[in-house]
RNA sequence: GGGCGCGUAGCUCAGUGGGAGAGCGCUCGCUUCACACGCGAGAGGUCGCUGGUUCGAAACCAGCCGUGCCCACCA
């Protein structure tokens, strides 16, 4: 260290994240450390692809956290030498980056229209390239040591590729087929979406009962529903075939109201006899159920409600043209005018929505791609099944395959400009359809001209093929060699079946092997109050803000702490923490660094507190590498937080300063082989404060972001030590409170013998007592130590003191009696808990006597 | 309707069969030569309720109450 850099950590009494960030980054990235060659193996390698964020989005919370943890794993194994690499890049998001243009275009007062395909998706373009790399940028102030040279996005030139080519080999394989099916349409994206990109929610609506008269006969049957204005599209009326009540009238007919069509009166078990009368109007083109049982009884599907929410001529021409709501106002009218109208009541039911838009699905019949699930399902349940992909915590693995076991087909189809346009060509003349890789030249039966498909691919399809399509697949690339399949992902709840399952599905189909080994399932943080975390609601709480208040490892730190299994509230506590801790790391190190002795770390143990902390440290290291190994990040830091802060400051630092300052190279070489090896530990949590610290360690000779991660020393764990200096804590910290108890001054030194064994040399030192007192009369007894009359001694409040002790202990004895006077409890109970209880008691029992 | 969680100190949360813990907050005392983002000492809990298993339950089982999430096509 030169003058200059010793001048620095002197008058550094605060550790300032601000300065240390963003130089610290910059070594590393310049270093490229974070650029790791394609060589190895998978087994030996460890990598991760990041859960790609969107384009549009903003560093959040749940970034903020996943980050950490694949930061932290990332960074761990790659100070163990292994070749680790970090995937980034971002996803196209369909719908939602399209929404942010067509917001931009509106402010201009265009819509997408007026550009047109092909240049509103340049448009979008230009948009990605200048506000596209936010979130890049902003993953970089949180420390995540992602490999920036490999940066990739789900719309890139070899991405595209990747995905023709998986939706090419799953038509051939037949498993991609095109249909008219029920889908979820979205009038708010203007799209069909996926049932996972459903939400339902309850709603009050109103239930409309109705009479549709029975054909030739004066009988009625009453049906009922919340949207009346579907009727228009009413092709039968159910009941369920065990239901006497009707079981004569089906086969007959009845009149649909206000149209006048004949609808047959049809059995099908779906129907519930208990729901209102137990007669259920079929409208096989917008409701899910009565389209299946439309199919299953080969009803028409008539389509009443448009794409864009209007009732089309089919719904005929008096309601033509109305919005679904203005036709619901008008159905009921007419109805309540021709006496048709039996019963209207409130009524709550859940109903779906769409995730992207907020608006109420419309469920419409729409001609769509879809893929069917059931044969990519398989392999994806049995990989899970043996652990060949491990799912943690436990319950997820459930959740994952209760959920594949029922998979239905997808929803590939997506009415947006914004996405990978699906490779599908039509010859309009011929009828021929296409499926290519790249755009054919023209149609191969007749040579005309073709026109590819309008739609685009949900963005969660080009996601599925994330892990490998990153790495260069489908050309067989050094790095798909290297990092393929990957080590680990944690993801949030809510995307595993979105992403990881198909992820699951899609590596096994493709590459031919499973994605990643390990997927960790990692908690929600929700806002201070418990409610959800959202921009919209107005509880998001920034993690930009937070790194620029407390430091990212402050974040990082607090992150982690506060993450588990279970959803837990943001804590402000945790970070402020974690900021502590980092200032107290700086202030420790500072510390050590400018008085240690000139001497190379190493552990020199002299007095049993060395060999004690010395044990600790290992400990602590054996303990924290395993918590990170199994991904409970909450203890990892927790622990490591303790050690530090109790063992090493509290105690260690306190107990060595005199030898420390007195330039004893022993404690000088042990204090810096301590520092070292914690510096180490803490790196993949914490990695700024670490490495700026480092920078100021004798033994540096590189930067700490590829300094080897320590490795156990189990033959420095030392229990008769630990025994014995945590006696001496014990000792320290009990005549510490009896004297603030006795009312005893903070600087004034008492004295005292030591009665029997003499503790650690410091527990005096520290408990400001000199035991070597002569001549004075004992007053009280704290263990072993005989306190003796002084002036600095009120006897009032030491008699006192001593009255307290005594009615403690009383307890205590009395408590371990009654325990070992239980015979079943002596009988039952392991012979070690027996023998631990006996000794206690023991112990008060001698201590009572004592001060009787 | 089915499934999964949670209910422990004022707050946020650990703790899964042998004497209730952490961080923050609170009280008292410290300008002790690394750090007041600090140091020392404290106060504070019938572990949601009821029953059961056990020598022993915050922990295991059952029921109840409260609360959150996921899945599901009863109009």
């Amino acid at each position: 260290m030169n003058d200059e850099r010793r001048q620095k950590l002197e008058q550094t009494t605060r550790y300032d994240p601000a300065e240390v960030e963003g130089r610290v980054f910059s070594e590393w990235v310049e270093g490229g450390y974070f650029h790791p060659e394609a060589e190895g193996s998978p087994e030996h390698n460890f990598s991760v692809a990041i859960p790609p964020p969107n384009v549009t989005g903003a560093l959040h919370m749940g970034h903020a956290l996943n980050g950490s943890m694949q930061d932290a794993l990332v960074r761990m194994n790659r100070m163990r030498g292994r070749n680790a690499l970090w995937i980034l890049g971002t996803d196209h998001a369909g719908i939602a980056t399209q929404s942010v243009v067509e917001k931009e275009l509106k402010k201009e007062g265009k819509s997408r229209h007026d550009l047109g395909r092909e240049a509103f998706v340049e448009r979008v373009w230009e948009w990605k390239a200048e506000y596209g790399s936010r979130i890049v940028e902003q993953y970089k102030r949180l420390g995540a040591s992602c490999d920036y040279e490999r940066e990739r996005f789900t719309l890139d030139e070899g991405y595209v590729t990747a995905v023709y080519r998986v939706f090419k080999q799953l038509y051939d394989k037949g498993y991609i087929y095109r249909d008219n099916y029920m889908v979820n349409w979205d009038p708010g994206s203007h799209s069909a979406i996926s049932d996972l990109e459903v939400e339902n929610k309850e709603v009050e609506d109103t239930l409309y009962s109705i009479d549709y008269p029975v054909a030739d006969s004066d009988r009625v049957l009453t049906v009922a529903t919340v949207r009346p204005e579907t009727m228009l599209g009413d092709t039968a009326v159910a009941v369920n075939p065990s239901d006497e009540r009707y079981g004569d009238l089906v086969g007959q007919f009845c009149e649909l109201p206000l149209v006048g069509r004949r609808l047959p009166i049809i059995a099908d078990e779906h129907v519930d006899p208990e729901f209102g009368t137990g007669a259920l109007k079929i409208t096989p083109g917008h409701d899910p159920n009565d389209f299946e049982i439309g199919r299953k009884h080969g009803l028409e599907e008539l389509v009443v409600i448009g794409p864009d929410g209007r009732l089309t001529a089919e719904a005929g021409e008096r309601f033509a043209g109305l919005t679904a709501a203005e036709a619901q106002e008008a159905v009921v009218a007419a109805l309540r005018e021709e006496g048709r109208l039996r019963a209207e009541e409130p009524y709550v039911h859940s109903v779906p929505f769409s995730h992207r838009s907020g608006e109420r699905i419309e469920p419409l019949i729409s001609l769509q791609w879809f893929c069917r699930m059931d044969e990519l399902a398989g392999p994806a349940i049995a990989a899970v099944e043996s652990d060949e992909v491990r799912i943690a915590p436990g319950q997820w693995k459930r959740v994952y395959l209760d959920w594949m076991r029922e998979i239905r087909p997808w929803c590939v189809s997506r009415q947006l400009w914004w996405g990978h346009r699906i490779p599908v060509w039509y010859c309009d003349p011929c009828e021929e359809t296409i499926v290519a890789e790249s755009t054919p030249q023209g149609c191969g039966a007749c040579g005309g001209e073709l026109r590819q498909e309008e739609d685009v691919l949900d963005t969660w399809f080009s996601s599925a093929i994330w892990p490998f399509a990153t790495l260069g697949w489908p050309a067989e690339t050094p790095e798909l060699r290297a990092f393929y399949p990957t080590s680990f992902l944690t993801t949030a709840r809510e995307i595993l079946f979105l992403w990881v399952a198909r992820m699951i599905m899609m590596g096994i189909e493709f590459p031919g092997a499973i994605p990643f080994r390990d997927v960790y399932v990692h908690s929600v943080i929700q806002a201070r109050d418990g409610r959800r975390m959202s921009k919209s609601l107005g509880t998001g709480i920034d993690p930009l803000d937070e790194i620029s208040v407390h430091g990212a490892d402050a974040l990082r730190f607090g992150l982690l702490a506060m993450s588990s299994t279970q959803d837990v509230r943001f804590s402000d506590a945790k970070v402020e923490q974690g900021r502590d801790m980092t200032n107290k790391l700086w202030n420790a190190s500072r510390l050590i660094l400018l008085n240690a002795a000139e001497v190379e770390p190493a552990p020199r143990p002299l007095h049993v507190e060395d060999r004690w902390i010395l044990s600790r440290l290992e400990r602590t290291i054996a303990s924290v590498t395993e918590k990170l190994e199994t991904y409970d990040f909450a203890h990892a830091v927790q622990e490591a937080y303790s050690f530090f802060w109790r063992d090493l400051c509290d105690w260690y630092l306190e107990i060595v300063k005199p030898r420390l300052y007195d330039g004893e190279e022993e404690v000088s070489a042990t204090l810096l082989h301590v520092l070292e090896r914690l510096l180490a530990l803490l790196h993949p949590t914490m990695p700024f404060v670490t490495e700026e610290i480092w920078s100021f360690h004798p033994a540096r000779r590189g930067h700490l972001v590829v300094h080897a991660f320590p490795v156990a020393d189990q033959s420095r764990f030392d229990d008769a030590a630990e025994a014995d200096v945590e006696d001496g804590i014990a000792l320290t910290q009990r005549l510490r409170a009896w004297r603030d108890l006795a009312g005893v001054p903070a600087g004034a030194m008492l004295v005292a013998l030591i009665d029997g064994v003499e503790p650690p040399e410091f527990v005096a030192r520290l408990s400001r007592f000199e035991f070597d007192g002569v001549g004075a009369e004992p007053v009280a007894s704290v263990g072993p130590v005989r306190v003796l009359a002084s002036e600095q001694l009120d006897a009032a409040a030491v008699a006192e003191r001593l009255d307290k002790r005594r009615e403690e202990l009383r307890d205590e004895v009395e408590r371990a009696e009654r325990k070992l006077g239980n015979e079943g409890f002596v009988a039952k109970a392991p012979v070690e808990v027996v023998e631990e209880e006996r000794g206690k008691l023991e112990r008060y029992r001698a201590e009572l006597a004592e001060l009787a």
